[in-house]
DNA sequence: TTTATTGTAACAATCTTAGTTACAATCGTT
DNA sequence: AACGATTGTAACTAAGATTGTTACAATAAA
């Protein structure tokens, strides 16, 4: 049980699909390769797919499509589907009492936040493309 | 209870004791100020004197000073002290079968370390004086 | 009708974090 | 020497977050 396995877990089955773009994929599928459990994947992919980055089918022969190219779809589309808020979080009840210390707060937040703003702009440069493309460099010589 | 408030809470005591560089600082003190506790307030503050960004004394009149220059305290510093890994989660046991979820895992993992050094990056080039002068500004137009 | 699949709720188990209490060790002050 | 203020640290509690699991209704193909 690791922490932030959601974004690996979203890496990994976005991978799946563009690995196979022609078959759906189920969640069991994916979650025997991730090694996780169909629930887990389906709650993620949920995610993804409310945020228009996947599509699902229900049903026999049913699963999970990309529902754009993998060159149109960002590690920050993905960052932001899952909600994901890993440096600013929200700020608590302003308890504070002096100016310098609400000043010091709002400038801590705003610090904060701007390097979020960073972290989503260099995940908007890294594509599920890219992604795929360096997973099969990776298989061609595997240890 | 917030999640990620180390950090933030790191920012706060460093920017007392820039703000206050001729007194050490105590630990109730900016526990009060923070709106937490002493004890939390050491435990974070020890990680950052392990690292060389702070000393410590004990005893009466003793508290927290800045070991360096604010200028020459980068939040990278401050997260590489605090022991964070915000992106990259050690990966578990290898429970792949095929080459192929092998090089996925691989990769995955690679793509977040890549992640993680750029938000590195970015955290080095703000420094706590760089804090420590936008609270001033802040302060002269607190609303 | 059967089978395969998603969608979702409910719950358990585990991990993380913050908060709290307690107390020894240290060091200035009286 | 005694006292008071402070760090250092261990132990514990409480709350929250995350994952895993079971169960079952809804849906759609075979």
């Amino acid at each position: 049980m690791k922490r932030n396995s959601r974004l690996s877990l979203a890496l990994h089955a976005l991978s799946h699909m563009a690995y196979d773009m022609e078959n759906a994929q189920t969640s069991a599928d994916i979650a025997d390769h991730a090694g996780t459990n169909p629930v887990v994947v389906r709650r993620v992919l949920g995610k993804l797919r409310a945020a228009g980055l996947l599509t699902s089918e229900r049903g026999h022969s049913g699963g999970w499509r990309l529902a754009r190219d993998t060159r149109h779809i960002t590690l920050a589309d993905v960052y932001a589907a899952l909600g994901e808020s890993l440096i600013a979080s929200d700020p608590g009840p302003e308890t504070n009492v002096c100016a310098v210390e609400r000043a010091l707060d709002n400038r801590v937040l705003r610090i904060m936040k701007e390097i979020e703003d960073s972290l989503v702009a260099r995940l908007s440069q890294t594509t599920i493309a890219d992604v795929q493309r360096s997973i099969r460099q990776d298989a061609s010589h595997a240890h």
